[in-house]
RNA sequence: GGCCCUGUAGCUCAAUGGCAGAGCAACUGACUCUUAAUCAGCAGGUUGGAGGUUCGAGUCCUCCCAGGGUCACCA
């Protein structure tokens, strides 16, 4: 849609002409900055009796007193705030009345002048030379803060959810907590791939765009490349292309970077999502296990400061040891039904049926629904919303696993465990098949299971099929998402909050 | 996709079916250090969109659009 300027734009049109007919030019090249304002301030604090300093700052004007003579206007940087104290007598008279006349709030300034404390106490800049960086054309929500026994209180804030996703930029230039949600998310990152380089762990870069798509049950978003003449896949995991790596001899891989699954949006998905995932030669799952606890301890200290921390008024302990409990024992406990008593389709939805009607809560047993998906959706309903404190679910029913290790002499389970943090699952990680005939019958049985039109039946992967018969050393691997762990550690209950851009509906 | 809720000025919000309003922002001005500055004045609207009921609709009805919640779906 095109621009119409509103009458408040038009406004600041006819001052943008104002200012270059004084000869100001709105969008300078060059900016003369020496300080933040956070060194400003520090500096301030260095200086003895009758020493001075002349700083040059920059940023957007927040707000702006005028008291006739002299004009108050705070400035935001990067990581700070300023008052600026513009005075007529230091600037000139021109200079002053541009100063209040032309620029609004938005503006990005440039002011030069020596740090002094007002008479109410706060350092500011005594404004002998300033400069317009960027003339703001469209006013931002206006935000007024006060200071009320510490805390800030703020008025006005900019919270329309939907605004603040569809224009993250005025969001993040009004609202700093949202500045802060995503410094941490990049210190989470950060964290994360300090632990596994520290671990030695190598990371990769797999394709995004795939000829096959696989190592999950998702639908994916299509697209073609036109010289090829080949249709691709956007990757739904990095699973198979990062076991291929081991195969060639690496030990330890990892990959941080977005997976696309063509599903609902929801508090906890969104259409691409950022994932975590590794692969380490001669570990199986309980390695994989001790690994992910100490990693999720050490990346909520470096962030939050501490392996205790509080999600949504809850305390949550990440330090390891977790609690470690069967998938029969959590369904047992939860639910009171033995599904070893009821080891086939049919019957074990009787008795989760049978359940329902005793406890008076609605069960979903679809037609079809094989015994492990009967298995996982008990997990999902009954169990997961009560694992607050970090907790290992292990051992899945091997119908839902294809990927995943059987365990000797169980041929219901897999070596196979979910961490379950704060009511939400945060990760998947098993013992990985690396037996090539094993594997290839465990897609051919998907293959009967799901029905040939299934967009989630994965296509089987030959050439997978091939590098696992090259040999594939024994390993463990993991996958974890890295947005619902920022939530976890940000404290926020929606994916939305922790993605800069969230995929909304487009308008009109 | 089903159900529920929401959409009014740039922002945050009012308005029993009866003249569309307030605060902040803007604009005009006053003001010797203010900090949600203050004071005076002035302006700002297709009430998400299209239909309908009614003498009269922001309000009631239908459809559509967008968002949120919830259920379904989603390893």
């Amino acid at each position: 849609m095109t621009w119409q300027p509103t009458p408040l734009e038009e406004q600041r049109l006819d001052k943008l002409a104002s200012l270059q007919e004084a000869g100001i030019e709105p969008y300078p090249l060059r900016v003369e900055r020496t300080h933040t304002s956070e060194e400003a301030l520090a500096l301030f604090e260095t200086l003895g009796e009758g020493e001075e300093a002349t700083v040059t700052v920059c940023g957007r004007i927040q707000s702006m007193r005028d008291m006739g003579k002299t004009v108050f206007a705070h400035i935001v940087d990067g990581n700070g705030r300023l008052q600026l104290f513009v005075r007529r007598e230091a600037i000139g008279e021109e200079g002053h009345r541009h100063f209040r006349k032309l620029l609004d709030l938005g503006d990005f300034v440039q002011a030069t002048g020596t740090l002094f404390r007002t008479r109410a106490g706060e350092v500011s800049v005594q404004v002998s030379d300033w400069k317009l960086l960027s003339k703001a054309i469209s006013p931002l929500p206006v935000v007024k803060e006060q200071e009320v026994d510490g805390e800030v209180v703020r008025y006005s804030a900019f919270a329309d959810v939907e605004e603040r996703y569809r224009q993250r930029y005025a969001d993040l230039a009004v609202n700093p907590d949202v500045r802060q949600v995503f410094r941490t998310r990049a210190q989470i990152i950060s964290a994360m791939r300090r632990f596994m380089d520290d671990h030695g762990f190598l990371e990769v870069e797999t394709p995004i765009l795939q000829p096959l798509y696989g190592g999950a049950a998702a639908r994916p978003f299509t697209t073609f490349h036109n010289q090829l003449k080949q249709e691709l896949y956007l990757r739904i995991s990095f699973e198979l292309y990062l076991k291929r790596l081991l195969v060639g001899g690496y030990e330890r891989v990892y990959e941080i970077g977005r997976d696309f699954r063509n599903e609902g949006v929801s508090f906890k998905h969104n259409p691409e999502f950022t994932q975590m995932e590794f692969y380490a030669a001669y570990w199986d799952y309980n390695d994989v296990m001790a690994h992910t606890e100490q990693m999720m301890a050490y990346i909520a200290e470096q962030v939050t400061g501490s392996a205790v921390i509080s999600y949504q008024g809850q305390e949550i302990n990440l330090a390891p040891p977790w609690t470690r409990i069967t998938m029969r024992d959590a369904i047992q406990k939860y639910t009171g039904i033995d599904y070893m008593n009821h080891t086939d389709a049919e019957s074990l939805a009787v008795a989760v049926q049978e359940m329902g009607k005793a406890r008076g809560v609605a069960t979903q047993t679809p037609p079809g629904a094989s015994w492990g998906k009967l298995i996982d959706g008990l997990l999902g309903d009954f169990v997961e919303p009560n694992l607050v404190q970090p907790t290992f679910v292990t051992q899945y029913p091997r119908d839902i696993s294809p990927l995943a290790k059987g365990i000797p002499g169980d041929p219901l389970h897999v070596e196979r465990f979910e961490f379950f943090i704060a009511g939400m699952e945060m990760g998947n990680a098993f013992t990985e098949l690396n037996d090539p005939i094993d594997q290839r019958q465990r897609f051919e049985m998907l293959q009967q299971m799901y029905g040939s039109d299934d967009e989630e039946l994965n296509p089987i992967d030959e050439d997978y099929l091939r590098a696992m018969r090259y040999g594939m050393p024994p390993n463990g691997g993991f996958g974890t998402g890295v947005d619902r762990l920022t939530m976890l550690l940000t404290d926020k209950t929606t994916i939305r909050e922790v993605l800069l851009f969230p995929h909304l509906r487009e308008r009109e």
